[in-house]
RNA sequence: GCGUCUGUAGCUCAGUUGGAGAGAGCACUGGUUUCCUAAACCAGGGGGCGGAGGUUCAAAUCCUCCCAGACGUGCCA
């Protein structure tokens, strides 16, 4: 197992403050960071900065106390106080270029996290009877991407789709499948007459206001279990899944459970009974209703409605008792767009109220919208997944058949279907979640600079290094030893070495876009050293060297991507 | 009204949770291919982080006020 260097660092320079502080106990204050210029070393620490009220002493005493106390190690070369009271961490060479060369070859050790139980992550879920537009998108790339960290960090995860199956709109989609089926556009596109249907129905309603008395009466019947309603229901479902299925294939996402609203359905009296015991919801106005301590600043939140119907919230709650009562729970994800924010505060705290004491995690991601407005099946706007994808691989077609027209067909497909599938998805991932976007054709479809081709690119190089090599005969050897006598072999390998913390700070904070940002930065330097050092033609040790370095620069790429849901190509 | 979030180069955004001269991509200007894939590389111009105060050894990051925008706010999800 091979420990994470800033763990390493840690341990070190914890034993060298002790020399110099033996009563020093607050550990959490140390922090171990790269440098942030390479001048200043290659890895740096403010503790002396942070801890010079409790040590009453100025910074750059405790920093040259410290440094007093400073021996060399297998592991450091040297230790400088600069600037303010910095502590600069000069590596070993030795020892940095035998740890990348560990890299690939040792599993890496997270032990330290706590790794207990499964990560429950909700996400994607669409409505069932919708088409899937790009407003989907966000929801469901950001979400596999956080299953893919977690367990790339070795935790258990649950990817669960909580697919929107119930509710009131069930109710005006089954008067209106009776009504106004046009069955030869069911036949071919069933998703697209469903939706059609829903908004034909919404449309008639504002005219016609006793269709939503027939609505409310069908969904009452459906609710109460009557048949024809269900089997109805069911198709519904069936269909709308069958094409969302084709889609997540199409993205590279898989889910664990398909477990949508209904699935609860039969938890939620118990929930009501719950609240009512417990004392934690009231009758208001004749619906049931959760109220907040002033502090929270959260509004009231309705668990059952005036006629007796549930609501969202409280098929969240019987979710959440569902998944306590059959999973060994780690902590519960919710990656949804920010509008919810406040609802899922409040079933958080309805759910502790209850005494369900568990992590509970909304990650919020802003919502995308297009240049004139949210999108929205009502309004017609939206701008389908379908089409999204088949305009990247389109697009990505045209380039490969640029680039590479002498590939068989199939293979151009094939590359273009990753490297199109990885822009849209890198297009979103990319940035921080917290960002609202603008739909632009021009930016998911983008093949340069900083995307996922440009990253795909960088693989791609190596394996053509390596195909090359073998074409010339060269007789290179993967057991050599990685020299970094240039600086930007160095560079290459430090940033190398942050992988792991990169990928315990993108899980900590349920930021995806910490790995893009890392590895488009670890990508640029190796193009630049691609692009002003030979590799090939060098004399066996350094050519050897260099092809190792680049060997695990291309791991680290597939496996960062990957932790993107991007895949990587041999040519492209 | 109240609450939450956002405001960083012409455009799109990052900024390691308070740290060392404010970054990247795109666009623009100029250069690099007898050499391992130019979807690449190198160089250049351009902002002082919405505004004003404050806390701190240190602020784009924290606090207060103001301006602008988005979203939420009792029977939708």
């Amino acid at each position: 197992m091979l420990e994470i260097l800033e763990n390493k660092l840690k341990n070190n320079f914890k034993k060298i403050v002790k020399k110099a502080y033996p009563d020093f106990d607050k550990w959490e204050t140390l922090n171990i960071e790269p440098a942030t210029d390479f001048k200043f070393g290659d890895f740096q620490t403010n503790f002396a900065m942070k801890n010079s009220n409790y040590f009453r002493d100025n910074p750059r005493n405790i920093a040259t106390n410290i440094i007093n106390k400073f021996k060399k190690s297998d592991l450091i070369e040297n230790i400088e106080v600069a600037g303010p009271g910095f502590i600069n961490i000069f590596i070993k060479t030795e020892f940095l270029s035998s740890y990348i060369a560990n890299l690939e070859r040792e599993k890496l050790d997270f032990s330290f996290l706590d790794q207990k139980g499964s990560v429950i992550i909700d996400y994607s879920s669409p409505n069932i009877a919708k088409r899937m537009h790009v407003g989907h998108l966000r929801s469901t790339v950001i979400g596999d991407s956080i299953k893919r960290i977690y367990n790339f960090l070795g935790f258990h995860t649950v990817a669960d789709n909580h697919l929107g199956d119930w509710g009131t709109h069930f109710g005006k989609l089954i008067v209106a499948y009776r009504k106004w089926l046009d069955k030869e556009n069911y036949r071919k596109n069933p998703v697209r007459e469903l939706e059609r249907l829903y908004v034909k129905f919404n449309r008639e309603a504002e005219k016609n206001k006793e269709l939503n008395n027939d609505a409310r009466k069908e969904l009452n019947k459906l609710q109460e279990g009557n048949k024809k309603n269900k089997n109805l229901w069911k198709e519904f479902v069936e269909v709308s899944l069958g094409e969302y299925k084709k889609m997540y294939k199409k993205l590279n996402i898989e889910f664990d459970t398909y477990h949508g609203e209904s699935y609860y359905h039969d938890i939620m009296d118990d929930i009501i009974t719950i609240l009512k015991e417990k004392n934690i919801a009231e009758k208001d106005d004749g619906a049931l209703v959760v109220f907040f301590n002033e502090d929270k600043n959260l509004h009231p939140c309705i668990v059952m409605k005036k006629d007796g119907s549930y609501l969202y919230a409280t098929s969240e709650l019987a979710t959440i008792k569902y998944r306590i009562k059959n999973y060994d729970v780690n902590r519960m994800v919710y990656v949804t767009d920010e509008r919810q924010k406040d609802h899922f505060k409040q079933i958080f705290e309805i759910a502790r109220k209850i005494g369900w004491d568990k992590k509970y995690i909304h990650v919020p991601f802003g919502l995308m919208s297009s240049k004139d407005g949210v999108f929205s099946s009502r309004e017609g706007n939206i701008i389908l997944m379908k089409d999204l994808i088949n305009k990247a691989l389109e697009k990505a077609k045209e380039v490969v058949e640029e680039k590479n027209p002498e590939l068989p067909e199939s293979e151009k497909r094939k590359i273009a279907e990753t490297i199109g599938i990885g822009a849209i998805k890198y297009s979103d991932l990319g940035q921080n979640r917290k960002s609202e976007i603008t739909f632009n054709w021009d930016k998911m479809l983008q093949f340069e600079g900083n995307t996922s081709p440009y990253l795909q690119y960088v693989y791609v190089r190596v394996q053509s290094l390596f195909k090359k090599a073998k074409q010339e005969d060269i007789n290179y050897s993967l057991d050599s030893k990685i020299y970094l006598n240039n600086p930007t072999e160095k560079q290459i390998a430090i940033k190398l070495s942050h992988f792991p913390k990169i990928v315990i700070n993108a899980a900590k904070y349920y930021k995806p876009n910490i790995i893009a940002d890392y590895l488009f930065d670890l990508a640029q330097t190796y193009n630049t050293f691609y692009n002003s050092l030979s590799i090939l033609r060098e004399d066996r040790e350094i050519r050897d060297s260099r092809l190792l370095l680049s060997k695990k620069v291309a791991y680290i790429i597939k496996t960062g991507l990957n932790l993107l849901g991007i895949n990587v190509v041999d040519k492209m």
